[in-house]
DNA sequence: GGATGCATCCCGGAATAGAATGATTCTCGA
DNA sequence: TCGAGAATCATTCTATTCCGGGATGCATCC
């Protein structure tokens, strides 16, 4: 084990280019990272990904055409072995259990970084998980909750939209009744004591997006 | 006319490190602007902008202890003269107005940021406004519908909060049927279908805050 | 093959929300 | 000082939401 061996190539996915000139003049200083690429969306990041293959790549979750889990996943489906480390500015225990499952070794909170980031890009490549204690208190918060299903992730979209229930059984073609249902369960899973409430409640844990 | 006068002090107040890191590699390059100082929330920036008297002061909205709002507010106050760049991540036309009405020349979204900042920076140093179109077209979108007043916004954050009509009545001690008032005048104002409608619109526009 | 979870449908009833209208008080600025 | 806008309270009526309950196909997983 040599102390200086091949440095960490890294790729930056983000659309957010002061962001991502602060992360290059983080790594410009040390020796044993290199930031090889940039990519401010999806479909950007996975060409770059396929031209250069990073060790580690840092991407956040927003971007303007394919979402970041999306891209996640892509770059996943086809290099198995990527290491991906998140880095977004929105907190959300489901959106960070999201990011993990998709296959992300690591979640951070844009606010909370400094010279963890270096650490953290380090560590993943060492091949460990890493998840900012903020991240995990709060994955911690709702282990016990059951998660939406799908379908009451669509439902409360349209809730979040202001459609009554009515509206909602014609857009998604059931009966109001089957959508009186769905929000029973969404109200419950939540602990909301209304619809507005839980809109707010998912769209705090990054269930759903405004 | 000289072509080279004093540099331009510049002090920046963003809680994101790595925001203020690609900030300064950005500012580092120009001859005719010096970053001269940093701060991670309101209370610092009120402190360094006393200490250095920066020409322009980069300003994020979202921040740990005062809002960027009141921080504006607040240094304005003390400098009438002072000159305010916002630069934040969200959109929000009545955020926008009234970081504008506080005394920022100018309004920047985080994502759309690159060599516009240096000119934006130039510019408002220059004496002049300067709105991105992005935010100058949010802002056209609504200039004819009145704004909701201090009274509504604060039974919108209640209903936000998942509270019915009556538990905001017994917190804020009026009579149920005034609720029921300013939630119809809410619904109105904001084009809502509903309570939930309107807190989903008005979290978009940067009316409350989750 | 049984258990589990999901989506669907149905019912009835109580509570809440929302529309429409009118009236009173108060403050603040023209 | 006059008037506009706010905030308040009230009444009536209708639509919607929310809470019980129960029931059916249909997957998937062990």
């Amino acid at each position: 084990m040599t102390s200086k061996p091949n440095p960490i190539k890294v790729l930056v996915v983000d659309d957010h280019p002061l962001l991502r000139e602060g992360i290059a003049a983080l790594i410009m200083n040390q020796t044993d990272i290199n930031l090889v690429a940039e990519a401010s969306n999806g479909r950007e990041a996975i060409e770059k990904f396929r031209s250069h293959r990073p060790d580690v790549t840092l991407m956040d979750l927003q971007m303007p055409d394919m979402s970041g889990i999306d891209t996640i996943i892509a770059i996943r489906h086809e290099f198995p072995q990527a290491r991906i480390i998140v880095l977004t500015t929105y907190a959300g225990d489901v959106l960070a259990q999201r990011a993990l499952k998709a296959g992300a070794q690591s979640y951070m909170l844009k606010g909370h970084v400094r010279k963890d980031l270096l650490d953290t890009i380090r560590s993943v490549h060492a091949g460990r998980k890493s998840i900012q204690s903020e991240v995990a208190a709060q994955l911690a918060d709702h282990v016990t909750d059951d998660a939406l299903t799908s379908r009451e992730v669509e439902v409360l979209a349209l809730v979040a939209a202001g459609n009554s229930n009515k509206l909602i059984a014609d857009k998604l073609s059931i009966a109001d009744e089957t959508v009186k249902g769905h929000v029973s369960s969404i109200l419950s899973k939540l602990g909301a004591n209304d619809r507005t409430h839980a809109v707010t409640l998912a769209l705090k844990r990054g269930i759903i997006q405004l």
